[in-house]
RNA sequence: UGGGGCGUCGUCAAGGGGCAUGACACCGGGUUUUGGUCCCGGGAUCCUAGGUUCGAAUCCUAGCGCCCCAGCCA
C-alpha cells in the first residue's frame, strides 16, 4: 500500500519477456517454501518478492508447499506458513498447492523418461553412489545399472513403488551425464524409496520424488513463467531445463534466482533456528528474538515494517549481509507514524513533591501523537508522589547530561517544572530511595510564562494511579555480527547473556492497563512496546519492540 | 588445481561509454514539552593491472578475491 517497490534485475529480466512476448505477457509466480520450519525474514524477502512481481504485473502467485520429504515436514510447519504469508498482507487467492497434490502425474511422467531410455533404476548404494559419482575434479563412472533396457526399469520402478524394496536400496535416476562438469547432471536421483507417512497422502506412497525432479515439474503443473528461487540453484537450473525439455512440456518456466537474505547478529538457516527451539535456547519459534516472521509479530513489528524493509533491501545476486539497523529503522518509522504515545517507568524511583499539595489530583491533557494529530489527545493523572526513570536522575553529573540532578530544573511532560531539593538515602546501603522537590505552580501544563528553560523532559507516572506490569527487554541473541564466525565455529559461543532482560516492577500510567495482546503503543523516550500474549487482565506483560534512538545513550557508550 | 556465480561508501543497493545516485549506519548543525520525529550539511574515483576511446564503474585482456556444488535434503 503506497509502498514503491524498487526495480531489480528480475523485473527487468520479466520487462524483457514481456517485449519478446516469451509468456504472452502472462506473470505468474509462486512461493514454494519446505513446511519443515517456521519462515524467517529471508523467507518475507522471498514472499514480497513473488507477490509483489504478482501484484505489480497484475499476474499471479501460489502459495505451494514443497513437501517432498516426509520425515522432515509437519502439518504444524504448513499452518505457520499459511498463517504466515497472510499476516504479511499477501493472499494466494485459493491457489494452495502442494507438491504432493502432483505425486501420480509425477510418477507417470518418471515412466515416460524411463521409457524413452532417459532414466534407469539403479541398486548402488548411497556410498556407491558417492563413489561412482567422482569428484569436483574427476568425472564420474556408469553405474552398472545404467543401460539395462527400459522394460527392466520400468518392471522395477513399479515394483518400487509396490513398496518391493525397503529404503535405501534402489533409486531411480536421470541419465543424463557422468562426465558433466556439473555435478548435479551425474545421473541424479529422481525418486528414493521412504516407508514413511506423509502428512498429506499418509502411506499411499512409499517412493518419493528428489526437489530438482519435483520442483520444475510442479512450475509447469501450476504453469508458473518466473521460478525464482536462491543463489544456491543456479547450478540446478540446467538440471531444471532438462527435465522439462525430455518431458517436452507444454509450458517452460524460467528459473531466476537471487541472493538470499543474510542479517548481521542474526542466524538464518532453519537448521540453526530448530537448534535454538530444540535446546531451549529461546522460549519458541515465536520467541521474539527470533528472527521468524513469528516472532517478530510478537516482538510487535508490523507487515507494513517488514514489508518496508524488503523493499529496501533490494534484490540482488551479491552475497548480502544486511544491517539488522536498517530493519530497526523500518520498525521505527512505521511505528514513529502510529503507534500512541504512553509513559511508562521502567525502573522507577520515587519523587515527593514537598510543596504540592497532599491528597490534590490533578489532570493533565497528553497528546496520543504528535505525528498523528487526529490521535487526538488524553487525560493523565498528577499527583504529589510520582515516580521517574533512575537514569533520569543522577547525584553527580557529567556536564551533558541534562535531566535531573541536584538543584536542576526540569519539566515533567505535560505537568511542571520541577527542582531537585533533597536525595534520600538508605542509612545502611546508601542507596538512593527517594528524591524531594519542589514545583513551580506557574508551569503548569509544562510552560513557563516567564520563558524560562530547562533542558530536559523526563516521563513519569503518578504513584497512586500507576498499574504494575512486566516489562521484556530484547536484545541482538547474538555478540557477533556473524555468529558462524564465533569461536570454534559454534554459534554457542557467541549467544548473548542478555539478550532477554525482564523487568517487573514497571509502573505504567493507568491506561495502559488491561490492553490486549498485540497493542502496540510507544513508552515516551524508551522505545516502542507491545502487549505479550502472557499478559492477563491482572497483569500487563509488555514486549520492547524496538528502542527509540537514543542520542544520550550513544553519547555516554563514548564517553565510557 | 572441474563447473556455476559475484566484486560500486562501514552495510545494502542504483548506474551497463559522458559530472558516481539513494537508503541505513556514522559525524556535525538547526527545530523541539520525547536527548524521539523533522530539517540542513559531511564521506567512495567503482577488486587489481594493462588495453580500446576525446572520454571507462560501464567495453576488451590478464590476474586477484569471495560464495555455491561431490544428500537417496530442499
Amino acid at each position: 500500500m503506497g509502498e514503491a517497490t524498487p526495480k531489480n534485475f528480475i523485473r527487468d529480466i520479466i520487462d524483457e519477456h514481456n517485449r519478446s512476448g516469451r509468456f504472452g505477457g502472462r506473470v505468474h509466480t509462486r512461493f514454494p517454501p519446505e513446511p519443515n520450519g517456521y519462515l524467517h525474514v529471508g523467507h518475507a524477502k522471498s514472499i514480497c518478492l513473488n507477490f509483489g512481481i504478482a501484484r505489480d504485473y497484475a499476474g499471479k502467485c501460489n502459495l505451494r508447499l514443497d513437501d517432498t520429504n516426509p520425515t522432515k515436514e509437519e502439518v504444524e510447519y504448513v499452518n505457520s506458513i499459511r498463517e504466515d504469508v497472510r499476516w504479511l498482507g499477501f493472499d494466494w487467492e485459493g491457489r494452495e498447492y502442494y507438491a504432493s497434490d502432483y505425486f501420480e502425474q509425477l510418477y507417470q511422467y518418471a515412466e515416460q523418461l524411463i521409457l524413452k531410455g532417459k532414466a534407469y533404476v539403479c541398486h548402488l548404494t548411497a556410498e556407491q553412489m558417492r563413489e561412482y559419482r567422482g569428484t569436483l575434479t574427476e568425472p564420474g563412472k556408469h553405474s552398472p545399472w545404467r543401460d539395462r533396457p527400459p522394460t527392466e526399469s520400468l518392471d522395477l520402478f513399479r515394483r518400487m513403488r509396490a513398496g518391493e524394496f525397503p529404503d535405501g536400496t534402489i533409486t531411480l535416476r536421470a541419465k543424463i551425464d557422468m562426465a558433466s562438469p556439473n555435478i548435479n547432471m551425474r545421473d541424479p536421483v529422481m525418486y528414493r524409496v521412504l516407508h514413511a507417512h506423509h502428512h498429506r497422502t499418509g502411506d499411499k506412497w512409499c517412493i518419493y520424488p528428489m526437489y530438482d525432479y519435483a520442483h520444475c515439474v510442479s512450475d509447469e503443473m501450476e504453469r508458473i513463467t518466473h521460478s525464482i528461487c536462491t543463489l544456491e540453484f543456479e547450478d540446478h537450473r540446467p538440471l531444471y531445463d532438462w527435465f522439462l525439455d525430455e518431458l517436452a512440456t507444454p509450458v517452460h518456466p524460467q528459473q531466476i534466482e537471487f541472493a538470499r537474505l543474510n542479517m548481521t547478529y542474526t542466524l538464518m538457516s532453519k537448521r540453526k533456528l530448530l537448534q535454538l527451539v530444540k535446546e531451549g535456547l529461546v522460549r519458541g519459534w515465536d520467541d521474539p528474538r527470533m528472527p521468524t516472521i513469528q516472532g517478530m509479530r510478537r516482538r510487535g513489528y508490523t507487515p507494513e515494517a517488514l514489508r518496508g524493509f524488503c523493499d529496501r533491501i533490494g534484490v540482488a545476486k551479491n552475497d548480502s549481509t544486511v544491517d539488522v539497523r536498517l530493519l530497526e529503522h523500518c520498525v521505527r518509522d512505521d511505528l514513529n507514524k502510529r503507534a500512541p504515545r504512553y509513559m511508562a517507568v521502567l525502573n522507577p524511583i520515587k519523587v515527593t513533591i514537598e510543596n504540592y499539595p497532599e491528597g490534590q489530583v490533578e489532570w493533565f491533557d497528553a497528546v496520543n501523537n504528535p505525528e498523528d494529530p487526529a490521535a487526538g489527545t488524553r487525560k493523565i493523572p498528577f499527583g504529589r508522589e510520582i515516580y521517574i526513570e533512575q537514569d533520569d536522575f543522577m547525584e553527580d553529573p557529567p556536564k551533558k547530561f541534562f535531566r535531573l540532578s541536584p538543584g536542576k530544573e526540569v519539566r515533567l511532560r505535560y505537568a511542571y517544572f520541577i527542582t531537585c531539593t533533597k536525595v534520600v538515602k538508605d542509612p545502611t546501603t546508601g542507596r538512593i530511595t527517594e528524591l524531594v522537590c519542589t514545583y513551580d505552580p506557574a508551569t503548569r501544563g509544562g510552560d513557563s510564562p516567564d520563558g524560562r528553560k530547562v533542558k530536559s523532559t523526563l516521563h513519569w507516572v503518578s504513584a497512586a494511579h500507576a498499574v504494575k506490569g512486566e516489562v521484556r527487554l530484547y536484545d541482538h541473541l547474538f555478540t557477533i555480527e556473524n555468529p558462524a564466525d564465533a569461536p570454534g565455529g559454534d554459534f554457542h559461543n557467541a549467544l548473548n547473556p542478555s539478550s532477554l532482560q525482564v523487568l517487573d516492577g514497571c509502573l505504567l500510567e493507568p491506561a495502559l492497563g488491561g490492553q490486549e495482546p498485540g497493542f502496540r503503543c510507544q513508552f515516551e523516550r524508551l522505545g516502542y512496546f507491545c502487549v505479550d500474549p502472557d499478559a492477563s487482565s491482572a497483569k500487563p506483560v509488555f514486549n520492547r519492540t524496538v528502542t527509540l534512538k537514543d542520542a544520550w545513550a550513544r553519547a555516554e557508550k563514548q564517553g565510557a
